[in-house]
DNA sequence: ATATATCGCTAACATACGTTAGTGCAAATT
DNA sequence: AATTTGCACTAACGTATGTTAGCGATATAT
């Protein structure tokens, strides 16, 4: 009866989510079971229901607390009194290192969305949606302004949020260069093609 | 007992592999059942192994088919006579307008191969990774020619694979603007990220 | 017209799944 | 030291799943 192992200032769980988060990734959200789960904490199935409420619950936790901080992040880049294409550099780059830093839960949070319920579907997807808004509008301001060339917003969102999620490959690979390189990188191409 | 409706040159398994492809992309793979797939095609769930072996078969199916288009027209590319980053974009362009046309199966053989089984599993990754090397050798070719910024090769295929697949977010959009619209943007956008 | 293969049906199977109930030990609190 | 709370266990539930067996009707070929 040896009991889930935690470690400083986190509870058994947050040990949970976080293996649900590498279990998720790797099989997908419905091909991970309950049982899989339980295996990698080292428990029986039926005792992560001391913890969570539901398999979806552990879902929700996820995709949110990803999504916060994205949105965080874009509130506090998006008040500083800067060029649009910085912005956008600075989005990008906090989005490489979250990606190569949590890959896991923003993974996760990336793919495996759909199977949230509703009431939680219908609002992580109004924050998707709104996200990508806000950051279409800092594209627009950068075309009026000469920074960015004259291409259709939404379609520059879609390209710089998937390119992204391309880390994904770089964390299954092999031969890896730096983080850093990488970062420079996915700079060098996405702002370059952004930028007139 | 009403059968199951074919057009001209086309099975009744051809049927049922592209409903499949329309639920594996909307469910996921592990999600839809044989029968939500029934109901789709307008049968009992049993009836369909008149004409597959298997779910996992569908999956295959599609898998190899949009793996192969692709792998076919790389020869086609590699063999031409003209600069790499030319290449490139003929490639590019290749991939957005097999994303916009076969919408289902090129997005269910790009996120569902994980559900494949050995040996078709092996098998899948393997040409998967050839194909991106042979990508990501135009590249270095292009860099070596002066083309091509000089980048990290499998970086930037990384960006551009990925990079298409956000057309599935295009697909879902409600004001989209053209497919040609959307293609000359995104050859804007990669090709001009790329070039030197 | 007769024979044969095609194909959809009902019924049922074994298995895997998420989850609940109830028990008892160990840790935390008083 | 006594009591309460936390937590892992076993057992089991209902449901959904992929798939098979066997029957009968319809289309196809002779």
């Amino acid at each position: 009866m040896a009991r889930i192992k935690t470690e400083k200032n986190t509870t058994r769980k947050d040990v949970i989510v976080s293996k649900a988060a590498i279990l998720f990734r790797e099989k997908g959200f419905k091909a991970a079971s309950m049982r899989d789960l339980a295996e990698s904490v080292g428990v029986e199935a039926a005792s992560l229901y001391n913890h969570i409420k539901s398999k979806t619950e552990l879902l929700h936790e996820l995709c949110f607390s990803v999504a916060n901080r994205f949105l965080q992040k874009l509130d506090e880049i998006e008040s500083e009194q800067i060029p649009a294409i910085q912005k956008i550099e600075k989005i990008l780059r906090f989005h490489i290192v979250e990606m190569v830093n949590n890959y896991e839960e923003v993974y996760v949070s990336d793919r495996e969305w759909k199977h949230l319920n509703d009431p939680y579907l219908s609002n992580f997807q109004n924050q998707r949606r709104i996200y990508r808004k806000r950051l279409a509008a800092i594209i627009e301001t950068g075309i009026k302004n000469k920074e960015i060339k004259p291409i259709d917003a939404p379609t520059a969102v879609l390209i710089l949020l998937h390119a992204i999620s391309g880390i994904e490959s770089w964390h299954r690979s092999k031969q890896k260069i730096t983080a850093a390189a990488l970062e420079e990188n996915m700079v060098t191409i996405l702002v370059g093609g952004l930028t007139v």
